[in-house]
DNA sequence: AAACTATATAACCATATTGTTATTTATGCA
DNA sequence: TGCATAAATAACAATATGGTTATATAGTTT
């Protein structure tokens, strides 16, 4: 249920980014190809690629080839799993539970 | 009110490190001083100080100096504006509008 | 004032990120 | 088969990230 900090953090880093975030607000309106965005930024090709391959790797998008093309579509299920992961991050009360036995506790006023 | 794609992802990149994330979870228990989140974490003291000053500048930490320590506390307000910049992405209904008008856009099937 | 504790900053290093151009792979069609 | 288009991968470069150790700064205590 509750996804470990590595994962949570491994997501954000494929979302951490302002063309892949602008990937995704394109693929909320309708599915796109490569072709298709490539126009919409000022990098080349194999950079898009690149930010879709990250994204997909990430599970927040999925691929399907449709002849030559390929079009992406998010994975809204995805986007909502992170914004619950940042609502419940992983519990450490036991981490400063030990902080308390072993005395390293700061207490003042 | 939408915030900026550059500013979302500068906040994901603060974010998206799971040592941060840990902070961020510990401090949700209670406010902590450096020197009590140093020994959670196998990293130096700077390593630690680095980390809260990247979440002080992404505005999801506040400190405040009580006596010889500096405390930290977390701003969930921060994080209650990331979880919605992430399902309020900005529009960009228009770059697609502009893709069809320069008949750019892909159609299959 | 001097010594001690807590935190931040500086200088540095290894690795990751994000872009490039060149090339390869996959598909469609004359 | 051979050529055109779409997309991915390879090789590379510049910058960012996240750690280190050494040192500076801020506050406390003797």
């Amino acid at each position: 249920m509750t996804m470990e900090f590595e994962k949570i953090a491994d997501i954000l880093k494929a979302l951490a980014d302002p063309t892949r975030l602008k990937i995704l607000s394109l693929l909320r309106i309708r599915d796109c190809c490569v072709c298709e965005l490539v126009p919409i930024f000022n990098i080349s090709q194999p950079a898009i690629s690149k930010h879709l391959s990250r994204l997909k790797m990430a599970e927040l998008v999925r691929e399907t080839r449709k002849g030559q093309w390929v079009f992406y579509s998010i994975n809204e299920k995805r986007l909502e799993e992170i914004r619950y992961a940042l609502s419940h991050l992983p519990d450490l009360s036991e981490e400063l539970r030990e902080l308390e036995q072993q005395g390293l506790t700061v207490i003042c006023e």
